[in-house]
DNA sequence: TTGTACGCGTTATCAT
DNA sequence: ATGATAACGCGTACAA
């Protein structure tokens, strides 16, 4: 028993494809009670319109794209991603949008994948996350042709559409935690410097800093794995004049660092507070707890579907408030040892 | 500047739509000169087949779908999820097919979006995870008429196509290692009952406990999550004979746990010994670095992929061998204190 | 409201 | 053996 088509449900309903057609999709022209009858038949039928044969007939795909590169080390945390992508389905679905996943390896094929997608008209729009400096997929993508909808904090230079929930805040959040606590030499444990949400939490970090007139502590740049977190943490404690706080740019480096401190026979915090960022599930079960900033991932997602929507229908943005990434205060930090 | 049409290949080469489509697919009934010259001109004028006007003449969608079920908690780790899809892609890019994500708050939306998706014929088959004990999916699907693969060890009782690393010998494992170590009183904390791998998990805790002629320890359900971890170790804790080893049924429980010890002023291993499952990238930086199992969730990705397109295609299975989830020995576990 | 062309490949039928 | 022709899959949209 193949799928029926519309032919079927006009045929069963004693009309035309094309009033059956005008019925499922609201469009006048058809008497209210010929539509009753329409869509009473469909449902009967069990016919839902073939999402292909629409796409043939519209020349869109319905769809939209995200692919992820997953090189060596994690770039963002894995929780990010499904809360991201939940909030985001909420909004697709309800469209009739679905979402088509590709995780690949390196940018190369990373490239190759939008390439591939938009040629077999698979998608209608992309998301584009973990934003280099200077990214060439913008452009890629605008030569390509395909609306893409960059998931980040807005590039300051070019318009490129971007739906973001601004890291500053919450990194100057925890800084300024770290101050009050009397803290005035504070660490920093980078993202990478060429991705945009490393580079952005490191300048609010820097600009905390300063701003409290305090001179700038050391950083380390690493590449948001545990394992570099433990090396950066290694490192800093190293110095001569080794920092009392540490902020990190993302909560898998800080729970390394934690355990490496710990190790070490540092109390936390003690000896040396600790930050991280994200607040993955296992952040507050940490010895200490961890402090750490969120961000509602799915409200992101959502926001993001919906603005993907409008730059694929070339449709004005609306206004959307994102609630800023906030600090959450736990056990991981304390008052500076009196030195 | 529209995509080019197979028509436009065909104008351009000099030939009819059918030679293009002949040449493409690599067809026999072209000579082989002029299948080069119509392959370079479709390279040149860079033309794709549409996936669309494809799907619509094959009644195939070149797609699979996995859908997710968020509940409140998280069932399986992120890890595994991104690591599966990860290298199920690899095979799925290679064969031309998509992968269709979709994430859902609910059972009762789980099987909604089943429906759509096979309705719409948006997929042509679908991964099915984090299975329940009697899980009705795998009758809906049947019924819908849509090729379906568990993801898990396969169910003893029917004959459901399934590709599955077993837990059981990683906890097997884990439990003759602390028996080896001279634990005797062996506790476990599992998944919920009612989810395949978390029963499976147990069993095999069981299994091993008795074979070893030991006492069955004590073992509290949980639900995956850190929370319940922590709260399941309380009480274990908290018993008038505690247990020395504690076997979690996933990182995420187990950790918290390991924070809980610590926190309650135990020293892990020397008091009480740890091993969780997954291998998440935090594990191997507590402290101490947690013992647990692993399994290669890429790997098992790309059987999982391999099965379903031959379940679409109607094949017959070939043989796969996945590497067997294994236990990885680090500092949360020891010799258990002499009583 | 209906009839019909159209979107774009695939494939069965025919002609050479 | 090569290749052309045409029907088909299933909705949408426009003219009638």
């Amino acid at each position: 028993m193949p799928r029926p088509t519309i032919n079927d449900v006009a045929r069963a309903a004693g009309v035309s494809k094309g009033a059956v057609s005008f019925a499922l999709n609201n469009k006048p022209g058809v008497a209210p009670e010929t539509r009753k009858r329409i869509l009473d038949v469909a449902r009967d039928l069990g016919w839902t319109p073939s999402a292909h044969a629409r796409a043939l007939s519209t020349s869109q795909a319905f769809a939209v794209g995200l692919v992820i590169m997953r090189p060596p080390e994690t770039l963002r945390s894995d929780k990010f991603f499904i809360s991201f992508i939940s909030g985001a389905e909420t909004v697709l679905a309800e469209e009739g949008f679905a979402l088509l996943l590709q995780v690949v390896p390196d940018p190369q094929r990373e490239h190759l994948a939008y390439r591939r997608l938009a040629e077999a008209g698979r998608v209608d729009g992309v998301f584009v996350t973990d934003l280099f400096v200077d990214d060439v997929r913008p452009a890629l993508l605008a030569e390509i042709g395909l609306p893409a909808l960059v998931i980040g904090p807005p590039q300051d230079d070019l318009g490129q559409p971007a739906v973001g929930i601004d890291d500053a805040p919450g990194i100057t959040a925890a800084v300024d935690h770290l101050i009050a606590l009397g803290h005035t030499r504070i660490a920093h444990v980078a993202g990478p410097d060429f991705m945009v949400h490393g580079r952005s939490r490191r300048g609010a970090w820097s600009a905390a800093i300063e701003r409290a007139g305090l001179r700038e502590g050391p950083c380390i740049e690493a590449d948001f794995s545990a394992e570099a977190g433990a090396a950066a943490t290694m490192a800093l404690l190293d110095l001569a004049d080794p920092p009392t706080a540490i902020v990190y740019a993302n909560d898998l480096m800080a729970m390394a660092g934690l355990s490496l401190a710990v190790a070490r026979g540092l109390d936390v915090p003690g000896d040396l507070s600790i930050t991280g960022y994200d607040d993955t599930e296992i952040a507050a079960h940490m010895q200490p707890p961890l402090t750490t900033v969120t961000s509602d991932a799915i409200a992101w997602g959502r926001a993001a579907a919906i603005r993907l929507l409008e730059l694929i229908r070339q449709e004005p943005p609306t206004a959307t408030v994102l609630p800023p990434a906030h600090l959450i205060i736990r056990g991981s930090t304390g008052p500076a040892r009196p030195s």
